[in-house]
DNA sequence: CGGACACTGTTCGATACCGTACAGACGGTG
DNA sequence: CACCGTCTGTACGGTATCGAACAGTGTCCG
């Protein structure tokens, strides 16, 4: 019933004393589960297609995501450690169930159980790597390459090969232009490796999209130049 | 003695437990305490003036800083929590002392001291979010801010007001040429923020240079154009 | 079935940055 | 004190991306 991986590599005994202190909530895509400066909130394990956006807003309206958590892991983990929002939004990206506890609450049960605190510290980790990651990626590797790089890590939180993503959302994730994403949409499209229409991105081949992500920069003068296929 | 923020931070007893399990050790500037893929290593908790970039490296030889790490914290956090390096090479940025232990024994050690893995996992967070301030200013500032951010951020973790960076070592942290830092650097200069000679940085006004590394886009219009000046 | 709205396609000039290359200046070393 | 390695200053053309528009096209709703 309860797939998510965090909860999953609890010892059996904290999974229910875990799942006890839950409820299920349904969220929306575009819905925001904390904005920047919250001092408290919820801690959401993710289920099936769900996937959360951490991201980080500029002064303007325009924001650039710094990391996607979905059926494998949770957000708002942060509440349970005591600690406040930080500059993040959580921000729902794929519409979808999830179990959500009370970050106090979580406090509470985390100090007593040792195996649970190095579960959620260990998780912190990992994605705090992964926020590294896409950093990194982000300074050094053009839209194209950016763009598969966040329709493969979409596709891994949601194990959907169908994501509801319009352009502009998109653009809002990568921290680039409109325009630039429809550009790189189409490039992506040319070369077989997605189909798309309003809204609805197509996954074809998800190793040539890998294989796009991680090109490196010297690597590109390989590929075709857009106009001139098809 | 020992000014350590991360190790102030732990219970009294804590605080004998971890250092009774530490070893003094002088780093050097450039040295490399720890390499992509490692299984495991030690933790270092840093004292005075030293401090350690996590940095990514990508293909090439060049790299891009994700986070600096001073007297406040410590580094290889991770092996405590029993997971390996991930992808991030740790760059010792200035020299200085260090009390390090084995992640390994650091690992038995916070198994049974629930407080102790509380405080590593707090600062974790606190850290990772450093890293998504980062990335996130990277992905829309222009190499004058990002310079006097990262500038800034060394002053912070060190507290020392000459610095000890090559433009050649600024560019590999900030992920830009050599000659664009040369030029954000003479940019600070003429607005009389920093002074500089050959590898050492003279900080001269703290609140000038917060102000740059975090104007917004739309301000840059504000400032004077290098050229016009002097 | 026609209108409205949201999404995608495409254009324009402007610009910040890139890769590369070389010239000048500091500072320690023989 | 002349040398040489290291560091900084400056130049060149090339390009990915920007900001701001406006023009098509799909889908839903009345």
């Amino acid at each position: 019933m309860l797939h998510n991986g965090l909860v999953a590599q609890l010892p059996p005994t904290d999974q229910g004393l875990l799942l006890r202190r839950c409820e299920p909530v349904e969220l929306k895509a575009g819905e925001i589960l904390s904005a920047p400066g919250a001092a408290s909130g919820h801690v959401y394990f993710l289920l099936s297609g769900t996937s959360v956006a951490l991201v980080v807003r500029n002064g303007g309206g325009s924001g650039l995501a710094v990391g996607l958590a979905g059926r494998e892991g949770a957000v708002g983990l942060q509440f349970a450690l005591g600690l406040g929002a930080g500059h993040f939004t959580l921000l729902v990206q794929s519409s979808g169930a999830a179990f959500r506890a009370d970050g106090a609450v979580l406090q509470r049960l985390s100090g007593r159980r040792l195996g649970m605190l190095r579960t959620f510290a260990g998780y912190l980790w990992v994605f705090s790597q992964e926020v590294a990651e896409l950093a990194a990626a982000a300074q050094v590797q053009d839209i194209p390459a950016r763009l598969a790089r966040w329709i493969l890590l979409s596709q891994v939180r949601t194990h959907q090969t169908e994501l509801q993503l319009t352009h502009a959302h998109l653009a809002d994730m990568l921290g680039v232009r409109r325009a630039g994403v429809t550009l790189a949409a189409r490039n992506l499209k040319n070369r077989g490796l997605v189909d798309y229409r309003r809204g609805r991105i197509q996954i074809l081949n998800l190793e040539g999209l890998a294989t796009v992500a991680h090109a490196q920069q010297g690597t590109r003068g390989d590929l075709l130049d857009d106009n001139e296929l098809v």
